[in-house]
RNA sequence: CGGGGCGUAGCGCAGUCCGGUUAGCGCACCUGGUUUGGGACCAGGGGGUCGCAGGUUCGAAUCCUGCCGCCCCGACCA
């Protein structure tokens, strides 16, 4: 196996190489699509596990809804067809045939469909005509029900992960009777969002709202997580839309109240998809390969057996097994890896390549000795431990690591969080330590993408926790009330 | 859609400019042996419509024409 590029070197080489070396994704022959492979879809999985835990704790319900979209939905939200209609994928016939000439299995022209289909980018529109059949009075309300589905947008250039032509998410979707309610949804599932990426991913991130440019076609309000990659790059990591009465209106959902009066539904959307697996590799990984939190590894600890002999094989497996099921009955996955073709090498640098958290290593000298060495893959610290302290001690660690990763994390956000207030300032924090940096906006559009013309930095979002201050754009100079985060953004 | 690059074994590549035995190398794979505390070594072996289709030629991976596909850089985006 080769060794990765270095993320000095180039770190979006080193990305891509990561994201194949490790097994967690390849390039699939389709333009565009990736093959998501048995050890990155088992990440995904723990992924999809915890949030859909975390979104029945909240009273919400798994539904699905049909791929295919009937072209005339999408056009009655008008900002939401404007924003989506560049990237859909069209489905105009339904059958194939042999060309009568050549023999080529071809499209029979025969076979047009009436109304095109539009594969869904997102569900928003089929799901507002479903609703508008759910929804009569206000006994109905709310409705909260989330999906967990494919998503196609024909996007122009693709990475694996974080930006494919098709991709997996969860996308939620409720209905309300009031405005205040429909605004709770969007910003409890945010915080679901938050708490989710900071406990489980140990990704910390900024709440914040989205300025009127980056909002999610047809909203009123896009709410967002932003989290920052080591390349001082930002990375958007889940959205919550409170969409007022738009999609109400464009399908005309209305509900009867209680006092009897007719009225448009308030509805919120919110997702996250397969694009948190780049977040998370970018967030932790190193130039040996993929770094974990123990709460989303798939395999917590790897038993690795060294020996010379037969006897000595025997024995030190007999102990990894032993401390393999110690570990299994406390709820952990622990894997003694006895494979005889490979040599404890070769294996100590494949794990560390898929960023196993905690590695314990026997041979014979242990054996004697009564000890293991535990290896850290976090910070590459190597100890020797007793044998019957290990089962506790490598608990204790994988805790510890978790904690460490999001601390590690958060210093070098906050390191790389840049308070500005000129433009020359901007522009030079930006093209050289990069970061988030918190300057001064006059709150206009405009400014916004001359800023975004001349930068290609992005306002990442209006942070929730903005504080009142009086300040100059650092760009046009006009005033402003408080300070918003720019960055550059995958 | 514009600019660039690439297509030869499972993967990564050389060979193409300047046509000429049986198309080669590294990794991986198989067999045997020696090894085994940080990606082992030796020996032997298997594996190819040289992206596709035409053309030029005694002869094409190599030259010509057309097509297809993918990757990278831009505009668009979770």
């Amino acid at each position: 196996m080769a060794k990765l590029t270095s993320r000095e070197q180039d770190y979006s080489k080193w990305y891509n190489e990561l994201v194949v070396q490790a097994d967690l994704a390849q390039h699939s022959d389709v333009k565009g699509c990736m093959v998501i492979k048995p050890y990155g879809f088992a990440i995904w999985e723990r992924m999809r596990e915890v949030l859909d835990g975390m979104f029945k704790a909240t009273g919400h319900q798994n539904a699905y809804f049909p791929l295919f979209i009937p072209k005339s939905y999408m056009s009655r939200e008008a900002a939401h067809v404007e924003g989506f209609a560049k990237e859909c994928a069209v489905v105009t016939h339904y059958r194939l045939m042999n060309d009568p000439e050549t023999g080529e299995i071809i499209v029979d022209p025969e076979a047009k469909l009436e109304e095109e289909l539009i594969v869904r980018p997102t569900s928003e529109t089929i799901i507002w005509n479903t609703y508008k059949g759910w929804i009569q009075s206000y006994r109905d309300l709310p409705i909260l029900v989330n999906q967990w589905a494919n998503v196609v947008r024909w996007e122009m250039r693709t990475r694996l992960f974080l930006r494919t032509a098709e991709f997996l998410w969860q996308e939620g979707h409720t209905a309300h009777a009031t405005r205040n309610e429909a605004i709770e949804e969007a910003t409890q599932m945010l915080d679901v969002y938050a708490d989710f990426a900071e406990k489980w991913m140990a990704m910390p991130v900024v709440k914040g709202v989205k300025s009127e440019a980056e909002r999610f076609a047809g909203a009123e309000d896009t709410y967002c997580i932003e989290a920052l990659m080591q390349d001082g790059k930002a990375l958007q990591a889940g959205t919550s839309h409170f969409l007022g009465q738009n999609f109400a209106r464009a399908f005309d959902v209305q509900f009867q109240t209680k006092e009897g009066g007719l009225e448009y539904v308030w509805a919120t959307s919110w997702g996250v998809s397969t694009r948190l697996m780049g977040a998370l590799i970018m967030t932790h990984s190193d130039d040996k390969g993929l770094v974990l939190p123990p709460k989303l590894a798939p395999i917590h600890v790897v038993f690795v057996p060294i020996y010379k002999t037969d006897d000595q094989r025997a024995a030190v497996c007999e102990k990894g097994a032993e401390l393999c099921d110690a570990l299994i009955g406390q709820g952990y996955e622990a894997k003694l890896d006895d494979d005889d073709t490979k040599r404890s090498g070769w294996k100590f640098a494949e794990y560390e390549l898929k960023g196993v958290p905690v590695r314990v290593a026997m041979g014979p000298r242990d054996l004697e000795n009564g000890t293991v060495e535990i290896a850290r893959r976090d910070t590459g610290e190597k100890e020797l431990v007793p044998l019957e302290e290990a089962k506790d001690y490598i608990v204790k660690m994988l805790e510890l690591i978790q904690e460490e990763l999001y601390t590690k994390a958060l210093n070098h956000r906050v390191a790389h969080t840049t308070r500005v207030d000129t433009w020359e300032e901007f522009k030079e924090v930006l093209e050289g330590k990069g970061g988030f940096i918190e300057a001064h906006w006059d709150g206009t559009s405009e400014t916004e993408e001359k800023i975004k013309d001349a930068t290609k930095a992005t306002i990442r979002c209006i942070p929730l926790d903005q504080k009142e201050e009086e300040g100059r754009c650092i760009f046009s100079g006009n005033p402003s009330r408080g300070r918003v985060l720019f960055a550059k953004a995958y």
